[in-house]
DNA sequence: CTCTTTACAGACCTATCGGTCTTTTATTAT
DNA sequence: ATAATAAAAGACCGATAGGTCTGTAAAGAG
């Protein structure tokens, strides 16, 4: 690895975790310069202008979360079990989080969907990969009769992201997990009831 | 009423629209002083700085919600009819929201909670109060027999909270009211499974 | 109607913003 | 080891940030 790779890759690194936690108008490239000991011409000998970084710091934020999550589903095999270790994943958010500051995809689309249309596209991306990969879970196992075939796999995967996003919001803002515990038990007993 | 409470709550309105949308972070004075028509020095004859600005009008935003939370539950009698009056009142969220641009509750929750501790506080404040109504909601249910014994009132408030609030952000980020409706709808059923 | 008070305009200030460019230092290939 | 190359420093730039202050115009009280 050259240099200059390190040197970017440290800047990525840094910048969204600053992002992360202060947003993007929140963050400036003083505070970029400070977190990673570099001055103004090291940062941008590697990035065109501001923008450029936000997006390379968005997607490392995100493959960090995803790496995560397609791991703990290919290491389980029925729809339920899949759904519960998914659940269970997200327990971790806040003693061990992926990235301090919350869930980057979350944070950007809320900061970037009426003010920042390339993130919001980048943030609306992550999220719909998301969602298909738990679509995906859900009607692959219908069709193994693992669950129900009355439900809609769509509107099942609507509705855990948004329960598990806003609980994960309730905790940082109250700064206690229990929000989340509570949401993501009442969870687990939803996805125990989509069993056929 | 006399002319500078008139100026100071137009400054108010449109402060938290632009708030509501840009962030504070990503909204300037000039911003204000464009959205208002007014310059400087009408600006700063009624705040002393922007953060005063960014307090006033984020408690007007949280009234507004508050205004119509409260009106729709008054309404209702029974603890069901309640919670689903409440999240129908949801519903409206995206066609006809109260402010521009989500929840202000979520915004500033999501936006404050790691850089800005006075609107943090306002922010938890006003979600308390939220998850409050609710958790009573369900505790009068419960002693007067339309709710089932064994449920938490607390639980099922960050619950219920918590997938509204990452329904409205995922519907926001994919503008499409549908992720908003889908949640919804489960929550009915999961309402209605509450009773006694 | 007049006079006092209040609201607002707009010039001005300093600090910081994102960004450029030249110079110096470090890295890398030969 | 040296020459060519790439990385980083840091001075510099115009624009914009939040905020102040004085002059002027409008509002309200008598």
């Amino acid at each position: 690895m050259k240099k200059a790779e390190i040197t970017k890759s440290l800047i990525i690194r840094r910048a969204a975790e600053l992002f992360n936690q202060k947003g993007y108008a929140g963050s400036s490239i003083a505070d970029i310069m400070q977190a990673t000991g570099l001055k103004k011409g090291g940062i941008y000998n590697h990035f065109k202008n501001k923008d450029e970084i936000a997006l390379a710091a968005f997607d490392y934020a995100v493959s960090l979360v995803q790496k995560r999550t397609w791991h703990v589903v290919r290491t389980e095999k029925t729809a339920i079990s899949r759904l519960q270790t998914l659940l269970n994943n997200h327990l971790d958010y806040l003693d061990n989080p992926p990235l301090p500051g919350g869930c980057p995809i979350m944070n950007t689309a809320i900061e970037s969907d009426d003010a920042y249309p390339l993130l919001r596209d980048r943030a609306l991306v992550a999220m719909q990969s998301w969602h298909n990969l738990v679509a995906r879970i859900i009607s692959i196992g219908i069709k193994k009769g693992e669950l129900s075939t009355n439900i809609d796999p769509e509107a099942v995967a609507s509705f855990l992201i948004s329960t598990i996003e806003g609980s994960i919001m309730l905790s940082k803002l109250y700064q206690d997990d229990i929000h989340l515990k509570r949401a993501i038990a009442i969870l687990e007993n939803y996805v125990l009831s989509l069993g056929s």
